[in-house]
Order: structure tokens, then sequence, then C-alpha cells
DNA sequence: TGTAATCCCTACTAAATTGATAGGATTAAT
DNA sequence: ATTAATCCTATCAATTTAGTAGGGATTACA
């Protein structure tokens, strides 16, 4: 399941990319407009931002924006900082490898075939999905 | 994150179909030949029972035993058993479907229309493989 | 210079889920 | 009968999730 960290965080890069990229976004605004407790949301785009995808002012008229054009915000990126791994388990992640314990021979295991190909379908979603896909209406 | 229980439930399903299908397979030779705590796999064998995909005899020689041919056993099945649903939102759910409280149009949903993506393609992987395949070495 | 608006940060918490464990009831073969 | 197996219910600790609370720091602007 897709956690709701996840999904408002989705829908929050989703705002801003539709916003323009004259000023930035209050979380306010986005809160209000995507439904989204502000407080949560807050922390959010606070993650979002250490990620490097969004940049953001302080103070008055402060908000926050995308570092990149929309076409260039490649889901994979988006989804492994809100997300994590996008592997259904470690021993078959690209950027987080760790051996299974019980396991004695990743060769043998029929998990790890099964979920290898599950990984590529996926990468290979969301390597062809950018920012500017998802706010195109 | 794939669980625990779906991790333990394809290895059991695995073993039992690399054994030969004419004697009941026994928990405890599952648990201890694939370091499973026999207990959590108990409750797991009987999810998969009760969902048809093994069967089983009770008392001395009694075991579990795979209701049809690996090769007919398909991982949607199994996944949706073991995992429960393959789509990551509910609202992009075939069998389980249910409307976000949130989202006031799904056409207009960032998130929908991406996670449909990721769901065809899951799917994809899971419908072209067979418990079969995953038994193979 | 003051004040309001805004992001930033830490800590806490309730609820749900996960990964088991415990103990026995039931069933079947010998 | 005895033994070996599945079946069933209940319980539990640890972790994760989805927030909430409260204030600190920074900036625009009157």
């Amino acid at each position: 399941m897709l956690s709701k960290k996840t999904k408002y965080g989705l829908k929050a890069l989703t705002f801003i990319a539709r916003s323009g990229d004259d000023v930035p976004v209050q979380v306010s605004a986005i809160a209000k407009n995507e439904q989204i407790p502000q407080k949560f949301l807050e922390s959010i785009l606070l993650t979002l931002r250490k990620s490097g995808i969004l940049g953001s002012k302080k103070g008055k008229h402060g908000g926050y924006y995308l570092r990149h054009a929309p076409s260039e915000i490649k889901m994979t990126d988006v989804m492994r900082v809100l997300e994590g791994p996008i592997a259904m388990v470690p021993c078959v992640s690209l950027n987080y490898y760790e051996k299974c314990d019980d396991c004695p021979d990743e060769h043998a295991c029929s998990v790890h075939k099964l979920m290898i190909e599950v990984r590529d379908s996926t990468l290979k979603v969301f390597r062809n999905k950018t920012l500017g896909d998802l706010s195109q209406v």
C-alpha cells in the first residue's frame, strides 16, 4: 500500500508544478486545496526539500518551489524519497541492497527471481514518468 | 515492502511444488528447510488452504499439498491471498475498489493516473508467472 | 522597528500492522 | 490407545503510520 505520506507528497508536487514557477507556493495553500493536514504536509515538504527536489523561501511570502523543470523530475527519485526503496525486498534493491539472513543462495531463491521482475517493471514505469506527466490535465 | 508472511508463503509453496505431488508435505519439514518459524508458517499455510490454493490432510502422515498443477497456479492469485490487493491505492484496485475520501475527481488525480500504470505493469508480471516458473531450478 | 506570515525543528502520541508465540482441540494412522 | 499431524483462538511486543503540539527562526513590509 502507498503511504499517505507518498500520496500527499505526490499531490503537493503536482499542485506546485501546476502553479507556475514565478512565486513560491505556501503550505497552507496546498493543504487547503488538496485536503491534507497542514502540519503533516509541512513535514513531508521538508523531506522533499532536504532531498533536493524542492527549494524553499522563508518568511512572509515564502513557500516552496521546484528546483527543476517538472519534465526533469523523475518519479524514480520522487518515489525513493517519499516511499523508500522501489524493490519489494532488500535483496533485489539497486540502491539499498541487503542480503537476506535466511537465504543461502539468492540464485536459487524463488522470491528473489520473482521480485526482480516486479522491480524491473515498476522501475520502467517510474523512469518514464516525470512530474510533468503527472501535472498534465 | 513484501511482508514476511508473503515471503514465507512463496517459499513454502515453492518447496511443496518441488516435492513431487504424491505425498503431503508437513509444516515441520518446510519450516526446517526454509528456516521459517513453524507456528507462524502454520497460520500462513492455513490461509493458503482456506483460499483454495492448498489442500490438507490431517492426522499422522498428514500435511499440505497443491490443489492444482504448479503451472496452473498464477501469481496474481497467490499474491492476492498473501499480500492483499495488488494495486497500491484502493482507487485503482480491480478487485477491492474504493473511492478516496479526499479526491473529488479521480480522472484529474495525478496519483491515480500514475498508480494505474504501476498496477498494470505489476499485473502483467504476476499474470505471466506461475508457481511452476518459480519452482524451476 | 515591530509585527505578521512563513518555513523549520523536535518531541510526543494513538492506532494499526507485523511477526510472531502459547496452548490446546481435533483428526487420522498404526 | 498412542502418536503425529493439522486446526483454531488468543495474546503480545515491536515497529510503522499518521498525525498533533508547541515553539524557533527568518523575512517582508508597514
